[in-house]
DNA sequence: CTAGAAACTGAAAACCGTTTTCAGTTTTAG
DNA sequence: CTAAAACTGAAAACGGTTTTCAGTTTCTAG
């Protein structure tokens, strides 16, 4: 699970490749584009190009570690951002919206949990659901 | 998000509906059923069922919170086990196991976390993601 | 340059777990 | 008993994603 941070160091990708690559990092850090959302950018950049093709380029990017997929209980669809410092999301159970939480379990634990359960830890995802202040809002109205 | 833990106080059960729990029930804590076993384990008993009851069945033990659903990433249905304490859960990229992880984030670093993001959390859900024992040994001879 | 190999492309079809629809049957409440 | 509510199962639909196919483009030797 590489991860190309310097664009020196990037492997050359193919046009379109890159293209679904500038779409997602042109989003920075913070939103969080559904599959259909970057059909609809990359698609507003090169019009014939095929959902197909978008698809294996975010598997490619992701294999990369250029941009991280983020897989959330009750959305319906995966969600792309930009490689970087991994963090928790919290995603609304009424409106989906979905939003960077600055939180990680911590190196220690986590080796200490791999240590007693005899496994060897590459990935550790964390998420929180209930409702974003927006909905909190407009449903005590 | 009620949790009936008591038998007096569980509502009263379709046929159908008992004797998917029962089945989820049976299986314990620390088994992790996917919906294909739970269809096998319960067609065993009762061979004319439709899969569409179970898949009813098994949304409204989650609603009474008798059974828990349970979404990994990487995984390609959901897991059921009778309901509990919160806990994480591995799973291995390789075979796909899934394992307990008696962890979960402390109610005060949840509690941060809502304040500083003015969200309010109803669920934490956290998942490790890398090799199991087995497959730590199977790959390396 | 010129093969040939490897990578990429897009339309169409397949996939597959899950949900919905439909036309009933069974259970419950009064 | 009777009407409403809950439950049932077959079939069809759904929807995000993957696979297949028949090419086209790009890369790598030589
Ligand atoms: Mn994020
Ligand atoms: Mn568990
Ligand atoms: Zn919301
Ligand atoms: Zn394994």
């Amino acid at each position: 699970m590489l991860q190309y941070r310097k664009m020196s160091t990037m492997p050359r990708l193919a046009k379109n490749y890159r293209l679904v690559f500038d779409v997602v990092r042109k989003q920075g850090h913070g939103r969080h584009l559904a599959t259909a959302d970057v059909f609809r950018l990359v698609k507003r950049r090169r019009v014939g190009i095929g959902f197909t093709t978008v698809y294996r380029a975010l598997a490619k990017l992701r294999d990369l570690g250029l941009i991280s997929e983020i897989h959330l209980p009750g959305a319906d669809s995966a969600y792309y951002e930009p490689a970087g410092d991994a963090h928790a999301h919290f995603r609304c159970d009424l409106c989906g919206s979905v939003k960077d939480i600055a939180y990680v379990p911590s190196k220690r634990v986590v080796a200490q949990l791999a240590q007693s359960n005899a496994i060897e830890v590459n990935d550790v995802i964390l998420s929180l659901h209930g409702r974003c202040v927006s909905c909190r809002e407009r449903e005590s109205a």
